[in-house]
DNA sequence: GAACTATCTTTACAAGCGAAAGATTAAGTG
DNA sequence: CACTTAATCTTTCGCTTGTAAAGATAGTTC
């Protein structure tokens, strides 16, 4: 409960039918925690940004939102099932960081944009980033949810490069996409440091980069 | 080929330090295994390839290659410390098979090459490319050797776009590696499937999206 | 109030990592 | 050759983790 998370308008919305209208929480420490689920993924926000993708454990979670190791399973199927959650807010938080790009009326202009954005994203949240591309993605179909929340993503990237045509914007927007991406990771991951690059700073570098790489240019939109 | 490394010593062949005699692999199964160091790292990449790098254990890879679950520990000081150096292998390979692309004289002909070449090694070993670039590297400090392998795995991209201007190829350089690193990591993750990109299939994207991301236009190179 | 159900805790277990100590062999020295 | 030393491998152990199962508690419904 350290982390302002909670404040997310929507409340995931589960299917599983029996949406209880929420309750207002009970103060003290009642036997039922009342909201475990939202309290359990900001805990895990809170562990991932402390210790890293890497050390983060069920039992961890548990402590950090003071339930027992156990209670999770409630809520969640597995640890996994708890990650896919916490990327699928991951996925959502990128849909809103690269949301404001939309009103952008040039098109170049808004992909550098969205690069930012991107980039942003994800060196803000280096180990939820890490999550949502994690080997996770590769069973997506175990986690509709996540799948659902990523090709949300996707789908804003799309729509901001398919102003004028669809199938090139595709591809645009995959170009763009790719080098986002792979620029956060090699950002994230330490590659970069002690690279002749040290000039270009982690601010500029992505909008550098993404000039030099999406090609909106007329030569490109004129010729096809 | 599940793993024929359990059936007898086999010789991969390496005397990396101190070069002892060679000696003539004794039938049965020694105690000394003779060459337990490349033997785990080959029976290391049969288990990434058939369970993934996230199933991966010390003791699978211990089984694999027929020894005892400490043993390992003798060649290496943990498990990290072996994926370490499975990842260094992984970047030398790539760098092996980006090597053949120095030949190309025109510039951005090589640079195309070499997007093509990093996005196939990518594919063609993926559990291998999650472990170069997963958790472990945030910690190079702890594995120079890792370190060390990726470094020059870079130099040759940079060397592929330092061509004419060091400070302009740097950029280059930074702008084909993110898109084909970020290119491959979608590949591999599945996010691209079920986008509307289905027409361009895995072998020509590569080369595809660098074509139109990589500038040594002439306009970028004369007007500086 | 009584039965029901969702939620949380306790207990238990298999598997994993890694350390400690012993066993086995190779290599070096007189 | 006998003896020592160092390297390699095995057994055994403690600790942590994920998760299954069964018990405890509380809110809901009849």
């Amino acid at each position: 409960m350290k982390s302002p998370l909670l404040t997310s308008s929507q409340p995931t919305a589960r299917p599983p039918a029996k949406t209880k209208t929420a309750r207002k929480p009970k103060v003290a420490k009642p036997y039922h925690h009342g909201n475990l689920r939202e309290t359990l993924l900001a805990a895990a926000d809170d562990v991932l940004a402390a210790k890293g993708a890497a050390g983060l454990t069920l039992r961890d979670v548990a402590r950090a939102a003071g339930v027992s190791h156990a209670a999770p399973y409630h809520h969640f199927a597995s640890l996994d099932d708890l990650l896919a959650a916490v990327a699928a807010r991951g996925f959502d938080r990128l849909s809103d960081a690269m949301a404001p790009t939309v009103a952008v009326a040039d098109t170049k202009e808004r992909l550098l944009q969205i690069s930012e954005a991107y980039v942003r994203c994800a060196l803000a949240n280096p180990a939820q980033f890490r999550v949502m591309f994690g080997p996770l993605c590769a069973r997506k179909d175990e986690f509709p949810e996540m799948r659902a929340a990523s090709a949300r993503a996707f789908a804003m990237l799309l729509a901001a490069a398919c102003a004028h045509d669809a199938k090139q914007g595709a591809e645009i927007a995959l170009t763009g996409w790719s080098l986002s991406h792979g620029l956060a990771n090699l950002m994230l991951d330490g590659v970069i440091d002690g690279l002749p690059l040290a000039d270009l700073d982690t601010e500029t570098m992505p909008r550098r980069l993404a000039e030099r790489a999406i090609a909106v240019t007329p030569k490109a939109r004129l010729r096809e």
